[in-house]
DNA sequence: AATGAATGAGGATTCATTCAT
DNA sequence: TATGAATGAATCCTCATTCAT
């Protein structure tokens, strides 16, 4: 599945990637930098990219596929929601390193820089048009709950990915915070955020009226 | 409370913020664009500020200011925490624009640029070393809520304040989504929102054992 | 003699004097800063000078004028040539800071700055186009020095002026180095110069043949 | 002994001094000026050199190091003090040109610019730290000339290379002066120098005690 | 294919000078 | 007369990109 790259490539990427774990600011990324890094001429990365942005763009997409493909993996191997949603958690905790490369990849979603273009574009091309990266992923395991189920709303589908999506998103943002730092606190707090996925999701299936005439 | 700005330093303000609005990236932002859009002089910008990032940050922050003022002023007018959800919401909703300026603050702060260095200063200035900005505020309408009733575990508070964070951040990702640019749908997603946040804010007041010896 | 100064004309020259004395470099300083150390406005400057190198000009002229006018109130109290330049000598290892300004106008006197047009220009309105600022002084002390002998050849004065200045000016630039700190040293050579004046113009004078069909 | 100089380094260089020579002011010369008149691009200074000061300092030393080179071997081949004091005279003024760079480069040994920062840090890098520039030149002379006679005291010596090397430093000064371009002028007084000079230096050297008591 | 020296467009910043008060 | 806020021309320096080797 995950094509090969080619070795000056992959140099290049993991270039970016380590210079931006190590605290470089994107934007002011040089080439020099890169290449340098990377342990190639500067002349050479322009046989492999565009340019710089396409460089960045690409570093951080490959390091995101990764990422989402070791989620992907370790989420086949369980068979409950609540172990699923836990399993992204923890995985997430033991990459975090990779985290802030996604988090970057998401916050550039957003951006309007040439290297967010280049991101953008990326996703058009491997036709990742999905509401947000990898919802299309808690959108299957979702499907996988159903079980014979009667098919919520879409309104309720588009929720409930929503819903799971900002507490995984927002777990992430609580592993940078130096206040939570603590392993049982979060693993207190991680066994909440399953509890709370699992409860919203089962009441969601079980009552398919719900969330209608809320608002009445 | 809102200090008094300068008016050549409120122009920059909303020169950055006008030109972000309209899509410019702010990291390639060049002072020319600002102070001609501000309409003043390049050298005068640097009567009042130390330089283009300055000028950049504080725009944000000042605009985050404004914001969460409008948001607090719409909270206290409303007594239930349905109420007080839907009217963050439906702020949010109403001013776009405005939310697009908030999270590129919010991603500002999880950079290594010289303009978020600035907003992390400012933040530490006014001693708002909050777990998020804004969180503050919904921990204190989550303390509202207690009326009386046990206080639940630090976890649980750290958690609750987390998950309606995240829902909150993500019904504004949806609103910059081109598929839910339905009006019904965001009605009915916003009731959902409102009433996911209800039930487990007022489960785990209930029944402050909730969430205890879930991973034994 | 000296004419009056305006108090604010005065006021700049002192500032510049001063912040010169400091160690800051003529080429950077800035009226800002001048302006600031006179204590007066920026703006007033303008009313005074027509522009930054008219003021910095003035004022080391202004100085200059000071430093030789109470060197030659010493010269007319001596009456023996030794005498004379003993004094010079002294008056110059006694207000070294002065001399530190009178140095750096010989040296604008010969670049091509702003500064040093204005200098030129100013010398040119007093019309004092000697042969080096002061060396006139030089000059007359040598004429009182003739007392009724043979004068010399042109030649010879100009060498005689040509010697004595350089031996003050070397003097000078002695008194700046740290090796020449000790006060016998100092005091040692001062005699070495004045001595050594003194035969030259003894021998030149007693035989106006001398310096003729040299180089036969 | 010279060491080898890069093509562009060099280009930099006679750059820098052809424009001076041409009556640039060097504090108002531009990065953009020296690059054009060196042929190179302007960002390539910048491989080179870390900024204008650096190119200009070194540009200046460039000089005087080859002046000095040439002085030297000038004198090296002369036998006695007269030959070579004369020798240093004439070759000064078969190369005014060079020579108003090396007063330029004097000059800014006393300035407090960042070019003299530069030009004082290159003089220690190659410990050149003597009284003055070159004047270490003198005083091996001065110790060529004892010839087994008794070495004169301390002070004697420095008053003797001061002395010399003032005679030399103002006919320099006077090969500047529009009235001394007289051929004739010029050469007589050279040989006025010159024998003033041997004058003073025999005396010193015959009769050590010249100078002791001279205040008493 | 790989390189890195050379380039110059572009942008932040400074500061002399003006002028309305 | 005195001021200092406002200005923008001027300049240093960076760095993405090219291209001869």
């Amino acid at each position: 599945m995950n094509r090969e790259y080619l070795p000056k490539e992959k140099a290049i990427y993991q270039a970016v990637l380590a210079l931006f774990e190590e605290g470089a600011d994107i934007n002011s990324l040089t080439v020099a930098e890169i290449t340098g890094r990377a342990g190639i001429g500067k002349g050479t990365a322009y046989e492999y990219f565009s340019g710089k942005e396409e460089m960045i763009a690409k570093a951080f997409f490959y390091n995101g596929e990764m990422f989402c493909g070791q989620l992907y993996e370790g989420i086949c191997k369980k068979s409950t929601l609540y172990d699923k949603i836990y399993c992204v958690l923890l995985e997430m905790e033991r990459q975090i390193p990779s985290m802030d490369c996604v988090f970057r990849l998401l916050h550039m979603l957003s951006e309007n820089s040439s290297v967010s273009r280049w991101i953008r574009k990326l996703l058009r091309e491997r036709e990742m048009t999905e509401e947000a990266p990898a919802a299309g992923m808690i959108r299957r395991v979702l499907l996988d709950e159903l079980d014979g189920r009667e098919m919520p709303s879409e309104e309720m589908m588009t929720y409930l990915v929503f819903s799971i999506y900002s507490r995984i998103f927002c777990y992430g943002m609580m592993l940078k915070d130096e206040k939570y730092q603590n392993a049982e606190q979060r693993e207190s707090i991680r066994s909440l955020v399953c509890q709370g996925v699992c409860r919203e999701v089962e009441d969601a299936l079980t009552d398919p009226k719900l969330g209608q005439n809320l608002t009445g």
